[in-house]
DNA sequence: CCTCAATAGTTGGGCATCCAAGTTTTAGAG
DNA sequence: CTCTAAAACTTGGATGCCCAACTATTGAGG
């Protein structure tokens, strides 16, 4: 999902002008959580374009990457796939459709839980840990080193993001 | 897209449990973009939870919404198709699908353009001008009031967001 | 004028996410 | 020990987004 190949630039903040319409159809006092959101809504987009585009010319994409990153931070490299969607917040329905997407490129395997018949672990093969390791370095060197803010509004926006999930109950 | 109903939070932050383990295995210089974008997917995802579960009751996704609004703040309740896209910053084929729906439910006609042939716009009919602002007073009561947010941090939030999106080419 | 590149939309294919419903298995209540 | 509620996963359907390719129309040059 998402890209944004080459749309061109606004000449003006299409969040600024959204606040102007709410504060002149009576709406001011919502406004401000309006551009919050609008903005929050923008920047994910502009994000996540940025991270697909580094993952694509691996194969990956970056819910399939997330997956690979659990199963790697995981002592022995798998994971019931209920536990995988827990910490990703995202519908079981979206990890049976990300771990068939692995499988089917040999990068995870589905296993039987050992003691749970109703659970399905899903391990990290050897071609997976690999790649995850190789997507990283690539995402590390060409987003993450540079997120496009300077270090103080890093730690800023990291920090406000954090109450604002803990409040709405991502943790 | 997203929902969440009911997904448990965790006993701890992932975000920072990822941070952790950046620090690990020798990526500690990517650790705070890593963060940072992190946050930003899964509070977007948060949000968006909250907009759509206001949203769905009145047959409306975000999407159609925004499409709504940009009608409803031009001049005379019509745009090409193309400003949409310019403006929303998505593919021209969502443009598309996205007015598809909202004719099939009356929200909006398709019109031709009075001078250049190859455009269509998009118009508001009576029925849309009326949901759009259902919609928003819906939104501005149960989310852009309660952003889950001080306000200072919100303020800080939005000008942080548009530094990153200014510099990403957003306007 | 006429040719050709650029614009505007649409269509078809791929991926992601959600919801609802259905199956299998486990665990708790009586 | 049985019965039922809960948990784990899958499947089918809907929505959204993107890309590539294709049609139609416009506009700039020669």
């Amino acid at each position: 999902m998402t890209s944004m190949s080459s749309r061109a630039p606004l000449p003006f903040d299409p969040v600024e002008e959204a606040r102007r319409h709410w504060a002149a159809h009576g709406w001011a006092d919502a406004a401000e959580g309006m551009a919050a959101v609008t903005s929050l809504m923008r920047a994910q987009a502009i994000v996540l374009a940025r991270v697909e585009a580094v993952l694509r010319p691996l194969g990956l994409t970056f819910a399939r990457y997330e997956v690979l990153m659990l199963l790697l931070f995981s002592g022995r490299g798998s994971l019931p796939l209920s536990r995988i969607g827990e910490r990703l917040q995202v519908h079981p329905a979206s990890v049976t459709n990300a771990v068939d997407r692995l499988e089917a490129t040999g990068l995870v395997e589905r296993t039987p839980h050992p003691t749970d018949r109703r659970t399905t672990l899903a391990a990290l093969t050897p071609a997976g840990r690999e790649l995850a390791t190789k997507a990283t370095e690539a995402l590390n060197a060409e987003v993450f080193a540079r997120p496009g803010l300077p270090t103080d509004d890093v730690r800023t926006l990291v920090d406000v993001l954090a109450t604002m999930r803990r409040d709405a109950g991502d943790f």
